[in-house]
DNA sequence: AAGAAAACGCTCAAAGTCGATCAGAACAGA
DNA sequence: TCTGTTCTGATCGACTTTGAGCGTTTTCTT
């Protein structure tokens, strides 16, 4: 097999896991004809994104697709611990009363987890999934709102429905998960019509917080959402590249960063 | 048998449990090709975990049932027969290419499960799990609009950013699922914003179609939602209280009875 | 009730797997 | 071309998993 970058290795890796359910260190790195020490950094940093589980020899797919049942709030609980961290401290900018706008996402997903118990809030989303965390929290004390809109492929609703309900509303603070960003390019998404959404989400809101995961630096997807100052707070972790820091801070007026795991 | 990871044999094993209600481990460790050692081994964990009991000469499911989580397919599966047989009746209304609305209740969810094979539909809900229906289908000739708003307890989407979605669109069809009919109160419902939503959608569409089964008749909710002349087509069970269905055909241009279970 | 057969689990040695570390190779930017 | 960064592969000690032996416990048979 010729030899490959390390995002086709990533893809080929999963593309195996769908396959067959499991994938084992010793077969990739015969197949692929590199390593098992570089098959293992692939798979841990495969794990750490979340996208598969490791376990001795190998790794399997997430709980998300087994065939016994996962459950949701096992589901939740799984979630890679650099996101879990993230969320929490995003969570600790959240007080009772406030209201709170979250974007479709992994990241967002996984703080609208560690919002339930909080009193009073207003939550705003595009997501049913992050909606449905709400709904079976069942806190009576909290009114979650959902924009209308035509679902992409990531769960987001989009579109002029989407963009009519975030353009009547205004909330105290707004997350948004995002899918990368870089210096010039600022943050990103694959898809223009979530990033339209985005957009408004931003517009509707009085104070700006991105959550991204280290790995999302350096990233570009297909459209802009904003300029990095644009965010009034960054909530990232500290893995993130050597120097990235000194520049986001230029951009950004708060970049807090969650120790590593 | 290829090679299984752990947390495959413990998947398989958790598989065949389900399938049989018990398991061996001179037949797993046959079945597996490993010793019976590492089978009792796996069991152990299994055990401990509370996924299953252990017994001389193998193990059986624990009280916990896992089998409490085939949720929504098997919900739709067991909904009463009388409303499957009342969404069939309604599907057929509905023809590749049209534009339909649903609103939120059970009848409309199981007229959903029988609509996702219908080529170049355009669906408007209010409901997030009618809309879960349609996006697990992943039929792709097929859109889905969620409007946006609040949930009520009966997951029906409402407010002023349901309103306004509603009165964004025009559809050919739309489908109302209804708490209680009279003649004297029309189409009724226990929720006042439900109502309102429902007003909405009927204003939406070119025609109206109530499909409500046979225990509906008699009962009036809190609030109308409109009087039955306002719907076009009722479809409803023979075993409609006797004389009914003529008081019903006086308000009613097409009232179509499905055959009794 | 007694003996045979099967199942159990403890222990240990062998095999397989893991990650830290370091040195070399590949690559991009100056 | 040079330099610094990133990616890669080899080594090695520590750890985990596995299967066989073997004495004990449970179940079945007579």
């Amino acid at each position: 097999m010729a030899e490959m970058l390390p995002q086709q290795r990533h893809r080929h890796i999963l593309d195996e896991l769908n396959k067959y359910g499991q994938v084992r260190v010793t077969a990739l790195s015969h197949e692929l004809g590199i390593s098992e020490m570089t098959v293992r950094r692939d798979l841990n940093a495969l794990a750490t994104a979340g996208d598969l589980v490791k376990v001795h020899g190998g790794a399997t797919r997430g709980p998300s697709a087994t065939s016994s049942e996962p459950g949701f709030a096992r589901k939740l609980g799984l979630a890679a611990p650099e996101k879990e961290a993230l969320a929490h401290r995003a969570a600790g900018l959240i007080e009772a009363g406030m209201s709170v706008a979250l974007n479709s996402g992994t990241t967002t997903y996984a703080l609208a987890g560690q919002c339930t118990d909080i009193p009073d809030l207003t939550v705003i989303t595009n997501s049913p999934r992050i909606a449905e965390v709400f709904y079976s929290a069942d806190n009576a004390s909290q009114t979650v709102i959902l924009t209308g809109g035509i679902r992409t492929p990531s769960d987001a609703l989009v579109g002029p429905l989407a963009l009519a309900a975030l353009a009547q509303l205004h909330v105290d603070i707004c997350f948004m998960g995002v899918h990368g960003m870089t210096a010039e390019d600022g943050f990103t998404t694959p898809n223009m019509l979530e990033a339209q959404a985005n957009r408004a989400f931003m517009a509707s809101a009085a104070q700006h917080v991105v959550v991204a995961d280290h790995s999302k630096w350096g990233i570009t997807g297909l459209c802009q959402i904003a300029p990095l100052d644009a965010a009034d707070v960054l909530v990232t972790g500290s893995a993130l590249a050597p120097g990235a820091v000194e520049i986001l801070e230029q951009s950004i007026d708060t970049v807090l960063l969650t120790p590593a795991p």
